[in-house]
DNA sequence: CGAATCATCTGCTCACTGTCAAGATGATGG
DNA sequence: CCATCATCTTGACAGTGAGCAGATGATTCG
Protein backbone atom coordinates (compact mmCIF):
# COMPACT_ATOMS: atom_id res chain seq x y z
CA UNK A 1 0.00 0.00 0.00
CA UNK A 2 1.09 3.79 -0.78
CA UNK A 3 1.10 6.80 1.05
CA UNK A 4 -2.77 6.82 -0.24
CA UNK A 5 -3.81 4.29 2.11
CA UNK A 6 -7.23 4.68 3.38
CA UNK A 7 -7.05 4.12 6.82
CA UNK A 8 -4.83 5.88 9.13
CA UNK A 9 -3.88 5.08 12.26
CA UNK A 10 -1.96 8.18 14.19
CA UNK A 11 -4.37 10.83 12.50
CA UNK A 12 -3.90 14.52 14.12
CA UNK A 13 -0.23 14.31 13.55
CA UNK A 14 0.83 11.71 11.14
CA UNK A 15 -0.35 11.19 7.61
CA UNK A 16 -2.42 14.05 7.06
CA UNK A 17 -2.46 13.44 3.64
CA UNK A 18 -4.54 10.31 3.43
CA UNK A 19 -7.08 11.82 5.43
CA UNK A 20 -7.01 15.01 3.40
CA UNK A 21 -7.81 13.09 0.31
CA UNK A 22 -10.84 11.06 1.98
CA UNK A 23 -12.20 14.58 2.92
CA UNK A 24 -11.86 16.05 0.01
CA UNK A 25 -12.96 12.83 -1.92
CA UNK A 26 -16.47 12.89 0.37
CA UNK A 27 -16.73 16.80 -0.39
CA UNK A 28 -16.12 16.43 -4.00
CA UNK A 29 -18.77 13.78 -3.92
CA UNK A 30 -21.21 16.13 -2.34
CA UNK A 31 -20.58 19.15 -4.11
CA UNK A 32 -19.27 17.96 -7.28
CA UNK A 33 -16.40 19.60 -8.67
CA UNK A 34 -17.52 23.11 -9.23
CA UNK A 35 -18.82 23.14 -5.57
CA UNK A 36 -15.48 21.74 -4.26
CA UNK A 37 -13.47 24.14 -1.33
CA UNK A 38 -9.95 23.03 -0.27
CA UNK A 39 -11.24 24.76 3.18
CA UNK A 40 -14.06 22.42 3.41
CA UNK A 41 -11.89 19.46 2.79
CA UNK A 42 -9.80 21.32 5.73
CA UNK A 43 -12.24 21.76 7.83
CA UNK A 44 -13.90 18.12 7.60
CA UNK A 45 -10.25 16.69 8.40
CA UNK A 46 -10.21 18.50 11.07
CA UNK A 47 -6.77 20.77 10.33
CA UNK A 48 -6.52 24.59 9.76
CA UNK A 49 -6.95 25.92 5.91
CA UNK A 50 -3.46 26.03 4.90
CA UNK A 51 -2.34 22.51 6.25
CA UNK A 52 -3.20 21.23 2.60
CA UNK A 53 -0.44 23.58 1.38
CA UNK A 54 2.44 21.31 2.57
CA UNK A 55 0.99 17.95 1.07
CA UNK A 56 -0.29 19.38 -2.10
CA UNK A 57 0.82 22.81 -2.64
CA UNK A 58 -2.31 24.53 -3.79
CA UNK A 59 -5.82 23.39 -4.55
CA UNK A 60 -5.00 22.32 -8.02
CA UNK A 61 -2.08 19.81 -6.74
CA UNK A 62 -4.86 18.21 -4.25
CA UNK A 63 -7.30 17.65 -7.15
CA UNK A 64 -4.69 16.31 -8.86
CA UNK A 65 -3.84 14.18 -6.34
CA UNK A 66 -7.09 12.72 -6.00
CA UNK A 67 -7.81 12.31 -10.09
CA UNK A 68 -4.33 9.83 -9.92
CA UNK A 69 -5.26 8.29 -7.30
CA UNK A 70 -8.55 7.70 -9.18
CA UNK A 71 -7.35 6.78 -12.31
CA UNK A 72 -5.20 4.13 -9.98
CA UNK A 73 -8.34 2.58 -8.59
CA UNK A 74 -10.00 2.63 -12.23
CA UNK A 75 -6.32 0.80 -13.34
CA UNK A 76 -6.80 -1.88 -10.75
CA UNK A 77 -10.31 -2.74 -10.93
CA UNK A 78 -9.92 -3.01 -14.72
CA UNK A 79 -6.32 -5.59 -14.07
CA UNK A 80 -8.41 -7.51 -11.84
CA UNK A 81 -10.73 -8.89 -14.25
CA UNK A 82 -10.88 -12.35 -14.87
CA UNK A 83 -10.89 -12.68 -18.79
CA UNK A 84 -9.18 -15.95 -19.34
CA UNK A 85 -10.78 -18.00 -21.97
CA UNK A 86 -13.10 -15.38 -23.06
CA UNK A 87 -12.86 -14.12 -27.09
CA UNK A 88 -11.81 -10.24 -28.02
CA UNK A 89 -15.76 -9.25 -28.01
CA UNK A 90 -16.79 -10.78 -24.54
CA UNK A 91 -13.46 -9.35 -23.01
CA UNK A 92 -14.21 -5.82 -24.67
CA UNK A 93 -17.83 -6.27 -22.89
CA UNK A 94 -16.55 -6.93 -19.82
CA UNK A 95 -14.31 -4.49 -19.51
CA UNK A 96 -16.58 -1.72 -20.80
CA UNK A 97 -19.29 -2.80 -18.22
CA UNK A 98 -16.39 -2.94 -15.70
CA UNK A 99 -15.92 0.96 -17.04
CA UNK A 100 -18.92 2.17 -17.07
CA UNK A 101 -19.60 0.89 -13.82
CA UNK A 102 -16.96 2.74 -12.04
CA UNK A 103 -18.45 5.80 -13.93
CA UNK A 104 -21.49 5.32 -12.67
CA UNK A 105 -20.42 4.84 -8.79
CA UNK A 106 -17.98 7.75 -8.57
CA UNK A 107 -19.83 10.32 -11.25
CA UNK A 108 -18.02 13.27 -9.43
CA UNK A 109 -14.96 11.61 -9.50
CA UNK A 110 -14.74 10.70 -13.20
CA UNK A 111 -15.98 14.21 -13.87
CA UNK A 112 -12.87 15.18 -12.12
CA UNK A 113 -10.83 13.06 -14.07
CA UNK A 114 -11.57 14.16 -17.25
CA UNK A 115 -11.41 17.70 -15.88
CA UNK A 116 -7.62 18.30 -15.20
CA UNK A 117 -6.61 20.20 -18.33
CA UNK A 118 -8.28 22.71 -16.80
CA UNK A 119 -6.53 22.86 -13.19
CA UNK A 120 -2.98 21.38 -13.90
CA UNK A 121 -1.84 20.37 -17.13
CA UNK A 122 1.48 19.25 -15.88
CA UNK A 123 1.18 16.44 -13.02
CA UNK A 124 3.46 13.54 -14.98
CA UNK A 125 2.04 11.20 -12.62
CA UNK A 126 -1.48 11.44 -13.21
CA UNK A 127 -0.67 10.87 -16.98
CA UNK A 128 1.20 8.07 -16.21
CA UNK A 129 -1.76 6.17 -14.83
CA UNK A 130 -4.22 7.75 -17.60
CA UNK A 131 -1.60 5.93 -20.05
CA UNK A 132 -1.59 2.90 -18.20
CA UNK A 133 -5.69 2.63 -18.39
CA UNK A 134 -4.98 2.68 -22.00
CA UNK A 135 -2.12 -0.30 -21.96
CA UNK A 136 -4.19 -2.27 -19.49
CA UNK A 137 -7.22 -1.98 -22.32
CA UNK A 138 -5.16 -3.07 -25.45
CA UNK A 139 -4.00 -5.74 -23.83
CA UNK A 140 -7.57 -7.17 -22.75
CA UNK A 141 -8.16 -6.88 -26.39
CA UNK A 142 -5.51 -7.70 -28.28
CA UNK A 143 -4.07 -10.54 -25.51
CA UNK A 144 -1.42 -10.89 -23.40
CA UNK A 145 0.83 -12.43 -25.94
CA UNK A 146 0.01 -9.99 -28.30
CA UNK A 147 3.31 -7.58 -29.22
CA UNK A 148 2.92 -4.17 -27.27
CA UNK A 149 2.59 -1.14 -28.68
CA UNK A 150 6.28 0.52 -29.31
CA UNK A 151 4.48 4.63 -29.10
CA UNK A 152 1.29 6.23 -28.80
CA UNK A 153 0.37 6.12 -32.58
CA UNK A 154 1.11 2.29 -32.81
CA UNK A 155 -0.83 1.16 -36.14
CA UNK A 156 -2.46 -1.97 -33.73
CA UNK A 157 -3.64 0.45 -30.93
CA UNK A 158 -6.21 1.67 -33.29
CA UNK A 159 -8.52 -0.92 -32.39
CA UNK A 160 -8.36 0.00 -28.68
CA UNK A 161 -8.37 3.49 -29.09
CA UNK A 162 -11.80 2.61 -31.02
CA UNK A 163 -13.38 1.06 -28.05
CA UNK A 164 -11.73 3.68 -25.31
CA UNK A 165 -12.99 6.44 -27.60
CA UNK A 166 -16.87 4.73 -27.76
CA UNK A 167 -17.14 3.58 -24.43
CA UNK A 168 -15.70 6.51 -23.11
CA UNK A 169 -17.85 9.00 -25.19
CA UNK A 170 -20.93 7.07 -24.54
CA UNK A 171 -20.44 7.53 -20.16
CA UNK A 172 -19.93 10.92 -21.10
CA UNK A 173 -23.29 11.82 -23.25
CA UNK A 174 -25.29 9.47 -21.24
CA UNK A 175 -24.07 11.23 -17.73
CA UNK A 176 -24.59 14.71 -19.37
CA UNK A 177 -28.20 13.70 -20.29
CA UNK A 178 -27.32 13.72 -24.09
CA UNK A 179 -28.62 9.87 -24.59
CA UNK A 180 -32.20 9.52 -22.77
CA UNK A 181 -32.56 12.89 -20.89
CA UNK A 182 -35.85 11.53 -19.12
CA UNK A 183 -33.99 8.39 -17.62
CA UNK A 184 -32.33 9.35 -14.38
CA UNK A 185 -30.02 6.82 -14.28
CA UNK A 186 -29.24 6.33 -17.58
CA UNK A 187 -26.61 4.22 -17.91
CA UNK A 188 -27.61 1.31 -19.84
CA UNK A 189 -24.79 -1.58 -20.91
CA UNK A 190 -27.58 -3.41 -23.08
CA UNK A 191 -27.39 0.21 -25.21
CA UNK A 192 -23.70 -0.23 -25.38
CA UNK A 193 -23.27 -3.77 -26.02
CA UNK A 194 -25.37 -3.22 -28.84
CA UNK A 195 -23.07 0.03 -30.13
CA UNK A 196 -20.17 -2.25 -29.18
CA UNK A 197 -20.95 -5.07 -31.38
CA UNK A 198 -20.63 -2.41 -34.70
CA UNK A 199 -17.33 -2.15 -34.13
CA UNK A 200 -15.16 -4.50 -35.40
CA UNK A 201 -12.76 -5.05 -32.99
CA UNK A 202 -10.64 -8.15 -34.15
CA UNK A 203 -8.12 -7.26 -37.35
CA UNK A 204 -5.71 -4.67 -37.27
CA UNK A 205 -6.60 -1.58 -38.86
CA UNK A 206 -6.87 -0.96 -42.85
CA UNK A 207 -4.09 1.83 -43.13
CA UNK A 208 -1.50 3.56 -40.59
CA UNK A 209 -2.04 6.91 -39.54
CA UNK A 210 0.72 9.20 -39.24
CA UNK B 1 -31.43 36.65 -35.73
CA UNK B 2 -32.22 35.96 -32.15
CA UNK B 3 -31.67 37.84 -28.97
CA UNK B 4 -27.96 36.45 -29.32
CA UNK B 5 -27.11 38.33 -32.13
CA UNK B 6 -23.44 39.16 -32.05
CA UNK B 7 -23.35 42.83 -32.70
CA UNK B 8 -25.12 45.16 -31.05
CA UNK B 9 -26.68 48.30 -31.67
CA UNK B 10 -27.30 51.13 -29.11
CA UNK B 11 -25.45 48.83 -26.47
CA UNK B 12 -24.88 51.23 -23.39
CA UNK B 13 -28.72 51.14 -22.80
CA UNK B 14 -29.70 48.51 -25.18
CA UNK B 15 -29.12 45.07 -25.60
CA UNK B 16 -26.87 44.22 -22.41
CA UNK B 17 -27.52 40.52 -22.89
CA UNK B 18 -25.81 40.31 -26.16
CA UNK B 19 -22.90 42.48 -25.13
CA UNK B 20 -22.66 40.09 -21.91
CA UNK B 21 -22.69 36.76 -23.73
CA UNK B 22 -20.49 38.12 -26.43
CA UNK B 23 -17.99 39.28 -23.08
CA UNK B 24 -18.12 35.90 -21.05
CA UNK B 25 -17.39 34.00 -24.14
CA UNK B 26 -13.78 36.37 -24.45
CA UNK B 27 -13.31 35.90 -20.73
CA UNK B 28 -13.94 31.70 -21.21
CA UNK B 29 -11.69 31.57 -23.90
CA UNK B 30 -8.96 33.06 -21.95
CA UNK B 31 -9.35 32.04 -18.63
CA UNK B 32 -11.11 28.42 -19.30
CA UNK B 33 -14.24 27.21 -17.29
CA UNK B 34 -12.43 27.27 -14.37
CA UNK B 35 -11.02 30.19 -14.22
CA UNK B 36 -14.26 32.16 -15.54
CA UNK B 37 -15.53 34.97 -13.75
CA UNK B 38 -18.58 36.94 -13.93
CA UNK B 39 -17.38 39.87 -12.52
CA UNK B 40 -15.04 39.99 -15.20
CA UNK B 41 -17.11 39.47 -17.63
CA UNK B 42 -19.20 42.81 -16.60
CA UNK B 43 -16.20 44.48 -16.21
CA UNK B 44 -15.50 43.39 -20.06
CA UNK B 45 -18.46 44.97 -20.74
CA UNK B 46 -18.53 48.02 -19.18
CA UNK B 47 -21.16 47.57 -16.29
CA UNK B 48 -21.63 46.93 -12.91
CA UNK B 49 -20.83 43.30 -11.22
CA UNK B 50 -24.57 42.64 -10.84
CA UNK B 51 -25.82 43.83 -14.41
CA UNK B 52 -25.77 40.22 -15.37
CA UNK B 53 -28.43 39.26 -12.80
CA UNK B 54 -31.45 40.65 -14.52
CA UNK B 55 -30.12 39.04 -17.79
CA UNK B 56 -29.21 35.51 -16.28
CA UNK B 57 -30.34 35.08 -12.78
CA UNK B 58 -26.96 34.13 -11.77
CA UNK B 59 -23.63 32.86 -13.07
CA UNK B 60 -24.70 29.36 -13.78
CA UNK B 61 -27.40 31.35 -15.78
CA UNK B 62 -24.75 32.50 -17.86
CA UNK B 63 -23.16 29.82 -18.36
CA UNK B 64 -25.91 28.03 -19.69
CA UNK B 65 -27.13 30.53 -22.35
CA UNK B 66 -23.33 30.12 -23.52
CA UNK B 67 -23.41 26.75 -23.88
CA UNK B 68 -27.03 27.18 -25.55
CA UNK B 69 -26.04 29.45 -28.07
CA UNK B 70 -22.60 27.36 -28.29
CA UNK B 71 -24.78 24.41 -29.08
CA UNK B 72 -27.02 26.52 -31.66
CA UNK B 73 -23.54 27.49 -33.26
CA UNK B 74 -22.47 23.75 -33.76
CA UNK B 75 -26.10 22.36 -34.55
CA UNK B 76 -26.20 25.43 -37.26
CA UNK B 77 -22.85 24.04 -38.86
CA UNK B 78 -23.22 20.05 -38.79
CA UNK B 79 -27.00 21.20 -40.23
CA UNK B 80 -25.28 23.46 -43.36
CA UNK B 81 -22.75 20.63 -44.58
CA UNK B 82 -23.21 19.67 -48.16
CA UNK B 83 -23.81 15.88 -48.10
CA UNK B 84 -25.76 15.38 -51.52
CA UNK B 85 -24.30 12.68 -53.22
CA UNK B 86 -22.20 11.04 -50.93
CA UNK B 87 -22.85 7.64 -48.92
CA UNK B 88 -23.21 6.76 -45.60
CA UNK B 89 -19.73 6.53 -44.89
CA UNK B 90 -18.74 9.61 -46.46
CA UNK B 91 -21.58 11.61 -44.72
CA UNK B 92 -20.31 10.05 -41.53
CA UNK B 93 -16.63 11.65 -41.99
CA UNK B 94 -17.66 14.80 -42.44
CA UNK B 95 -19.86 15.26 -40.18
CA UNK B 96 -16.88 13.43 -37.63
CA UNK B 97 -14.54 16.09 -39.30
CA UNK B 98 -17.10 19.19 -38.51
CA UNK B 99 -17.58 18.24 -35.09
CA UNK B 100 -13.68 17.99 -34.18
CA UNK B 101 -13.22 21.22 -35.90
CA UNK B 102 -15.61 22.97 -34.10
CA UNK B 103 -14.25 21.43 -30.91
CA UNK B 104 -10.60 22.31 -31.70
CA UNK B 105 -11.55 25.87 -32.88
CA UNK B 106 -13.45 26.00 -29.34
CA UNK B 107 -12.24 24.46 -26.69
CA UNK B 108 -12.97 26.33 -23.79
CA UNK B 109 -16.98 26.62 -24.96
CA UNK B 110 -16.53 22.88 -25.95
CA UNK B 111 -15.77 22.38 -22.66
CA UNK B 112 -18.50 24.37 -21.25
CA UNK B 113 -21.11 21.89 -23.19
CA UNK B 114 -20.16 19.29 -21.71
CA UNK B 115 -19.81 20.36 -18.01
CA UNK B 116 -23.81 21.78 -17.37
CA UNK B 117 -25.02 19.36 -15.27
CA UNK B 118 -22.18 20.12 -12.58
CA UNK B 119 -23.51 24.30 -13.36
CA UNK B 120 -27.21 23.89 -14.13
CA UNK B 121 -29.43 20.73 -14.26
CA UNK B 122 -32.65 21.73 -15.74
CA UNK B 123 -31.49 24.40 -18.69
CA UNK B 124 -34.45 22.85 -20.82
CA UNK B 125 -33.51 25.32 -24.08
CA UNK B 126 -30.29 24.07 -24.07
CA UNK B 127 -31.37 20.30 -23.40
CA UNK B 128 -33.79 21.16 -26.38
CA UNK B 129 -30.25 22.49 -28.48
CA UNK B 130 -28.62 19.21 -27.35
CA UNK B 131 -31.54 16.88 -28.39
CA UNK B 132 -31.07 18.42 -31.61
CA UNK B 133 -27.59 18.04 -32.24
CA UNK B 134 -28.46 14.16 -31.82
CA UNK B 135 -31.72 14.27 -34.46
CA UNK B 136 -29.38 16.22 -36.94
CA UNK B 137 -26.38 13.58 -36.77
CA UNK B 138 -28.99 11.28 -37.02
CA UNK B 139 -30.95 12.21 -40.48
CA UNK B 140 -27.62 12.86 -41.69
CA UNK B 141 -26.28 9.48 -41.01
CA UNK B 142 -29.75 7.95 -42.11
CA UNK B 143 -30.80 10.55 -45.10
CA UNK B 144 -33.67 12.85 -45.23
CA UNK B 145 -36.28 10.43 -46.06
CA UNK B 146 -35.57 7.97 -43.68
CA UNK B 147 -38.32 7.73 -40.94
CA UNK B 148 -37.48 9.66 -37.89
CA UNK B 149 -36.81 8.02 -34.67
CA UNK B 150 -40.46 8.04 -32.70
CA UNK B 151 -38.06 8.04 -28.95
CA UNK B 152 -35.44 8.24 -27.51
CA UNK B 153 -34.94 4.71 -27.04
CA UNK B 154 -35.94 4.01 -30.74
CA UNK B 155 -33.11 1.35 -32.03
CA UNK B 156 -33.19 2.32 -35.01
CA UNK B 157 -30.69 4.86 -33.43
CA UNK B 158 -28.22 3.11 -32.10
CA UNK B 159 -25.73 3.75 -34.88
CA UNK B 160 -26.58 7.36 -34.60
CA UNK B 161 -25.78 7.01 -30.94
CA UNK B 162 -22.23 4.80 -31.51
CA UNK B 163 -20.89 7.32 -34.01
CA UNK B 164 -21.85 10.08 -31.82
CA UNK B 165 -20.40 8.19 -28.97
CA UNK B 166 -17.09 7.29 -30.92
CA UNK B 167 -16.60 10.99 -32.17
CA UNK B 168 -17.29 12.59 -29.05
CA UNK B 169 -15.08 10.07 -27.02
CA UNK B 170 -12.46 10.49 -29.17
CA UNK B 171 -12.67 14.28 -28.82
CA UNK B 172 -12.52 14.96 -25.45
CA UNK B 173 -9.87 11.93 -25.03
CA UNK B 174 -7.53 13.51 -27.60
CA UNK B 175 -8.09 16.98 -25.90
CA UNK B 176 -7.78 15.62 -22.46
CA UNK B 177 -4.06 14.20 -23.52
CA UNK B 178 -5.29 10.28 -23.40
CA UNK B 179 -4.27 9.61 -26.81
CA UNK B 180 -0.96 11.61 -27.64
CA UNK B 181 -0.18 13.06 -24.29
CA UNK B 182 3.37 14.76 -26.41
CA UNK B 183 1.29 16.27 -29.49
CA UNK B 184 0.28 19.88 -28.58
CA UNK B 185 -2.50 19.53 -31.36
CA UNK B 186 -3.72 16.30 -31.12
CA UNK B 187 -6.99 16.58 -32.86
CA UNK B 188 -6.22 13.76 -35.58
CA UNK B 189 -8.78 13.56 -38.40
CA UNK B 190 -7.12 10.10 -40.23
CA UNK B 191 -6.64 8.33 -36.90
CA UNK B 192 -10.71 9.16 -36.20
CA UNK B 193 -11.81 8.30 -39.79
CA UNK B 194 -9.74 4.98 -39.43
CA UNK B 195 -11.75 4.34 -35.90
CA UNK B 196 -14.96 5.37 -37.84
CA UNK B 197 -13.91 2.80 -40.49
CA UNK B 198 -13.78 0.07 -38.23
CA UNK B 199 -17.69 1.24 -37.54
CA UNK B 200 -20.62 -0.32 -39.16
CA UNK B 201 -22.83 2.18 -39.91
CA UNK B 202 -25.10 0.98 -42.89
CA UNK B 203 -27.40 -1.73 -41.16
CA UNK B 204 -30.06 -1.44 -38.61
CA UNK B 205 -28.80 -3.07 -34.91
CA UNK B 206 -29.26 -6.96 -34.48
CA UNK B 207 -31.38 -6.71 -30.99
CA UNK B 208 -33.10 -3.66 -30.02
CA UNK B 209 -32.81 -2.32 -26.41
CA UNK B 210 -35.19 -1.79 -23.26
C1' DC C 1 21.66 14.67 27.19
C1' DG C 2 20.90 18.97 24.99
C1' DA C 3 20.59 21.71 21.05
C1' DA C 4 20.00 22.60 16.33
C1' DT C 5 17.39 21.41 12.38
C1' DC C 6 13.61 20.26 9.80
C1' DA C 7 8.76 18.95 8.71
C1' DT C 8 4.37 20.08 9.83
C1' DC C 9 0.57 22.84 11.14
C1' DT C 10 -1.73 27.42 12.78
C1' DG C 11 -3.29 32.41 12.38
C1' DC C 12 -3.55 36.27 10.00
C1' DT C 13 -3.96 39.03 5.91
C1' DC C 14 -5.07 40.08 1.11
C1' DA C 15 -7.48 40.23 -3.26
C1' DC C 16 -11.17 38.25 -5.45
C1' DT C 17 -15.62 36.03 -6.18
C1' DG C 18 -20.97 35.29 -6.27
C1' DT C 19 -25.06 36.98 -4.33
C1' DC C 20 -28.24 40.02 -2.26
C1' DA C 21 -30.92 44.32 -0.89
C1' DA C 22 -31.79 49.06 -1.70
C1' DG C 23 -31.73 52.77 -4.43
C1' DA C 24 -30.72 55.61 -8.93
C1' DT C 25 -31.86 56.19 -13.86
C1' DG C 26 -34.46 56.43 -17.71
C1' DA C 27 -38.02 54.79 -21.00
C1' DT C 28 -43.01 53.71 -21.69
C1' DG C 29 -47.60 54.48 -21.64
C1' DG C 30 -52.01 55.88 -19.57
C1' DC D 1 -47.55 64.93 -16.38
C1' DC D 2 -46.95 61.40 -13.68
C1' DA D 3 -46.92 56.51 -12.36
C1' DT D 4 -44.97 52.27 -13.57
C1' DC D 5 -41.68 49.23 -14.93
C1' DA D 6 -37.31 47.47 -16.75
C1' DT D 7 -32.71 48.24 -16.27
C1' DC D 8 -28.46 49.33 -14.07
C1' DT D 9 -25.42 51.05 -9.88
C1' DT D 10 -23.90 51.08 -5.25
C1' DG D 11 -22.61 49.05 -1.16
C1' DA D 12 -22.47 45.26 1.69
C1' DC D 13 -21.68 40.25 3.18
C1' DA D 14 -19.81 35.57 3.52
C1' DG D 15 -16.81 32.43 1.38
C1' DT D 16 -12.60 31.16 -1.25
C1' DG D 17 -7.48 30.42 -2.72
C1' DA D 18 -3.06 32.04 -1.75
C1' DG D 19 1.00 33.95 0.74
C1' DC D 20 3.71 34.99 4.95
C1' DA D 21 5.39 34.80 9.76
C1' DG D 22 5.58 32.01 13.47
C1' DA D 23 4.23 28.12 16.90
C1' DT D 24 4.69 23.20 17.64
C1' DG D 25 6.78 19.02 17.77
C1' DA D 26 9.71 15.21 15.99
C1' DT D 27 14.36 13.95 14.47
C1' DT D 28 19.01 14.01 14.29
C1' DC D 29 23.45 15.14 15.55
C1' DG D 30 27.21 17.01 18.45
Amino acid sequence: MGKDSLTGDQYHHGNLRAALLDSALVVLTEKGVAGFSMREAARRAGVSQSAPKHHFGDARGLLAALATRAYRQLCDRLESLELAGLDARERVTCIAAEYVAFAGENRALFDLMWRMTQFDFTASELAEEKHRALLILDRSLRGEDAEPPAHDTDPALVPSYAVWSLVHGYTTLALEGAIDSSNPDPLNSDLLNTMLALLDVSGPPRKSFP
